[in-house]
DNA sequence: GATGTGGGTTCGATCATTGTACTCACCGTC
DNA sequence: GACGGTGAGTACAATGATCGAACCCACATC
């Protein structure tokens, strides 16, 4: 009974929720962008048992999300730093960032701009129009049944 | 041992995961935003055993993303449709959708505007600023220690 | 009267996660 | 040079969670 059969998903959706959608791993993309990056301090972190952390780490890497990198030798160390892949689930933290300030009731947290100091309030945009995609209603198109499967 | 015990951190992200964190709350509430409502349509849409379904589907009505309403008296029929809470939850799906996208290898899904038929490209933007998110340097602020813990 | 449907529940088997304890190699320090 | 500390894990048994399959009940339909 491997957990979740999301691989055979034809989605983007189940695609990536099949890296992320456990409940810590997004917690752990959470630490590395803050700028964690070695086990204990993932773990002290995030209260997260020792094993399971292992276990996160090493399928983080395997989807390459995170790179491990040697900073000592003889007693081997690393540390698990993002590689884009990883840094570009910014968006998706922040979409559940602000998700969880709407409901949950408690004070929500202030995203500032480094270089201005000012709040920063994201909004997801249609590029082109440039209209919020709240006011759009959405239909998401299958991709072209060009050839086989 | 409780599965996660993410309740306990002071973070909005950390509080959203304890609500969708699990693999296949997302999916269900994608089916939910593309229409999906009776329980053996979830079920046939993604293949999940019944009861882990009924299980997540009470969580969900309970967490207050979906609404139980009944259709019929006598056999007791109900179908489960998004709040407001959970119809909010969008960006998230639009944000795992185009990580999945971005990564994944395959061809991308297209969002189009129901009304133009044009293709949607959603970008986090700074609301203020207007500035896309990827040209800013963020960090969060803790909210402020006002008072006691 | 047999079968189907919608919305579940029950079952045993397996899997994953948890907490605790342990390893191994080094480093500082008394 | 023995003693403890740190970093990065493994090993372990216990306890949940999830799995597939089967079952249930009340109707509806053939």
């Amino acid at each position: 009974m491997k957990r979740a059969s999301l691989a055979s998903f034809d989605c983007s959706i189940a695609r990536t929720l099949e890296v992320v959608g456990d409940p810590w791993t997004l917690m752990i993309v959470r630490d590395a962008i803050f700028g964690v990056r070695r086990f204990d301090d993932f773990q002290r972190s995030l209260g997260i048992p020792r094993a399971t952390l292992s276990k996160r780490l090493t399928a983080l890497v395997d989807d390459g999300v995170l790179e491990r990198h040697g900073y000592a030798e003889h007693p081997p160390r690393h540390e698990y730093v993002l590689t884009d892949k990883g840094r570009s689930l910014g968006p998706v933290l922040i979409a559940l960032l602000q998700w969880g300030d709407a409901w949950s009731g408690e004070q929500p947290v202030t995203l500032i701009d480094s270089d201005t100091g000012e709040p920063i309030a994201p909004v997801f945009i249609d590029e082109s129009s440039g209209r919020p995609l709240g006011e759009l209603r959405i239909e998401r198109r299958r991709r072209q049944p060009t050839a086989a499967s």
